[in-house]
DNA sequence: GTCTATAACGGGATAGAC
DNA sequence: GTCTATCCCGTTATAGAC
């Protein structure tokens, strides 16, 4: 029998259950709920249990991050072009601000499982990608790198504001902004 | 026998834990060994239980923000006084960014019990303050708000980043950053 | 007000049939 | 690969003695 629902799949639906309830604020049972899966065959995709289903979405954040924002930040070509790529990826990513981040999310309670320290490569390959596209157009290397984790915060921020009001219209401000400061840095 | 601890106590020890831990990240067993009380002690100040006692320190988070935020923004004077004032604060409640946010971590995965209502409520009275502010100091009223909105971004997305590389750089980044921009609002 | 004891429940995780 | 059944533990919460 062909699994009714891919690996891919589940992890997807993982996904958005832990960007919004953070690691220790879903439950198997909501996991099985949301993927009409049984405990024990989540437990077949993920012998770790709830740490592997985590660990896994996380890498799904990687994998996203490289390809929809290292990957066109480090293309050649203007700046206009690599930061507007960045700045598109991200607005999907969050639906315009309407859905929290998992990496903001994950960071809040997790016993420690290195998954912390996993979500915080993720940022930091951000970070040197924003900082090398600047660079690589024109801006001085400090100079860059201050820019761009100040677009990383903002934007984060911008996330937390956000679902604090129910509003999204800091993140659309906030995207702004950081594109205003990306394109002048 | 007076009590050992206090109220006021309990709910300093009660607001690290939830801003390290999130709502769900803290079990009463956590409660009971940071504060020194059975939980049988703990139901006697909180009959509500684990929410009563997120509300209470949501409550003191209100408290502390309406004192050493929102009066000193009020406070008539120049505007880099009151600015410097709602910075020191800031700096003073996070430990330069050793310590994360309590309005972001009450936002993961709290099941709905007004509590993200009232932590949104924090914010808005945040803003508002510092908005007037700036408008009582010269600037045009959206763009005082827009300020004002992107100032609470970065310090709160800089805390973001700053957990997550473990590092508090970017917050002391932010917090320049903010400082001028306000200033130059 | 604080304790011990315990109830009642949900959590993560496993065994084994199919 | 998916299920049912079950285990064990931590969790929230309560009762009642002191």
């Amino acid at each position: 029998m062909r699994p009714t629902t891919s690996k891919d799949e589940i992890i997807d639906r993982l996904f958005e259950l832990f960007r919004q309830g953070g690691f220790e604020g879903v439950s198997l049972a909501d996991i099985g709920r949301a993927t009409g899966l049984n405990k024990s065959s989540l437990y077949h995709y993920f012998p770790g249990g709830k740490t592997d289903m985590a660990a896994a979405v996380i890498e799904r954040a990687r994998a996203w991050a490289g390809a929809a924002v290292v990957e066109p930040l480090g293309r050649p070509g203007p700046r206009e072009a690599r930061i507007d790529a960045m700045l598109e990826a991200v607005e999907a990513l969050y639906q315009g601000g309407r859905r929290p981040c998992l990496i903001a999310s994950m960071l809040i309670g997790p016993p420690d499982t290195g998954l912390a320290a996993a979500v915080g490569a993720i940022v930091r390959d951000w970070l040197a990608a924003l900082t090398r596209a600047l660079v690589e157009t024109g801006a001085e290397p400090v100079a860059a790198g201050r820019a761009a984790t100040d677009a990383l915060a903002r934007l984060q921020g911008a996330l937390v504001l956000a679902r604090a009001l129910g509003d999204r219209q800091p993140f659309e401000a906030a995207l702004a902004a950081v594109r205003r400061d990306l394109l002048a840095a």
